[in-house]
DNA sequence: ATTACTGCAAAGGATTTGCATGTGA
DNA sequence: TCACATGCAAATCCTTTGCAGTAAT
């Protein structure tokens, strides 16, 4: 930070800190509430001039999901989530799935993916259990 | 259409018309100059108005890249593209790929994934060609 | 002492909404 | 005919920007 002639602000301490806190994945907002509840007079610009910089610099990446952008903090190895669309809950799953999957579209398309942040949703475990019991009765699959 | 009571209006069909002819993506703002220009009354305001009508009715379906969201017409298959972040080009994959590893995410996770659309950054075959050429001097490769 | 950074306020752009009018079924 | 859709304009929301004051190095 300092190599760039940057400057380390408490401002910039304090919105860090707020994406910290929202671990995995945060909104704009989020990160606002969070910084804002820490220092009031904070000012909304500020938040996205200094989120540009830390995407900028490597410290955050942001990726777009269902028309929200979300930040986090960047790790060092390439990581993906697990969202799902019943109970929102979101968890995160290692890239060795995913890089299988990258070599056989290279085998195939002679394409190099390199996406170190993919999102995929569907229904995790425990909301699979709950559908299961919405459509049985004591434990009887109804005819659908 | 008829079924939810909806009518068939003449800035609807342009409107898919429009979403149609950019076959793949679409901005909202190609779409927007491709109906506008067969015709020119058509307000903004239907366009937002039509195309989230079309998502809700799976007619079509968006998906955000980069900070754009872009439209295409719903396929009956699921199915994926890969993006090149040098040229810009865009190539659609079939599910089958995906589908692997998803079946391994079920295995590992016990997540269900249902993402029908994705999309994966990498280098296509040619800029991988390109890349190769422009740090070799005669096919031969430079010491790095 | 510099000069980058902040807060404020205003500008800009994209999307949404209220309402009177028009039009498909 | 009658309710749904449209166009228009205004409202709203999100993000960016110019500038004068503030603070980090």
């Amino acid at each position: 930070m300092h190599a760039a002639g940057l400057r380390i602000t408490s401002q910039r301490v304090e919105i860090l800190d707020a994406v910290c806190e929202g671990q995995g994945h945060t909104t704009l907002g989020e990160i606002y509430a969070r910084a804002h509840a820490v220092d009031p007079a904070l000012d909304r610009s500020t938040l996205y001039r200094s989120l540009k910089l830390f995407v900028v610099l490597g410290l955050v990446v942001s990726a777009e999901v269902s028309g929200e952008t979300y930040y986090e903090i960047a790790k060092p190895r390439p990581h993906h989530h697990l969202v799902c669309h019943r109970c929102g809950k979101e968890q995160e799953i290692e890239h060795a799935v995913i890089q299988r999957m990258f070599d056989q579209v290279y085998q195939q398309y002679s394409f190099r993916s390199d996406s170190d942040h993919l999102v995929l949703f569907g229904i995790c475990a425990e909301c699979q259990r709950a559908q299961s019991a919405e459509t049985s009765v004591d434990g009887r699959q109804l005819p659908r």
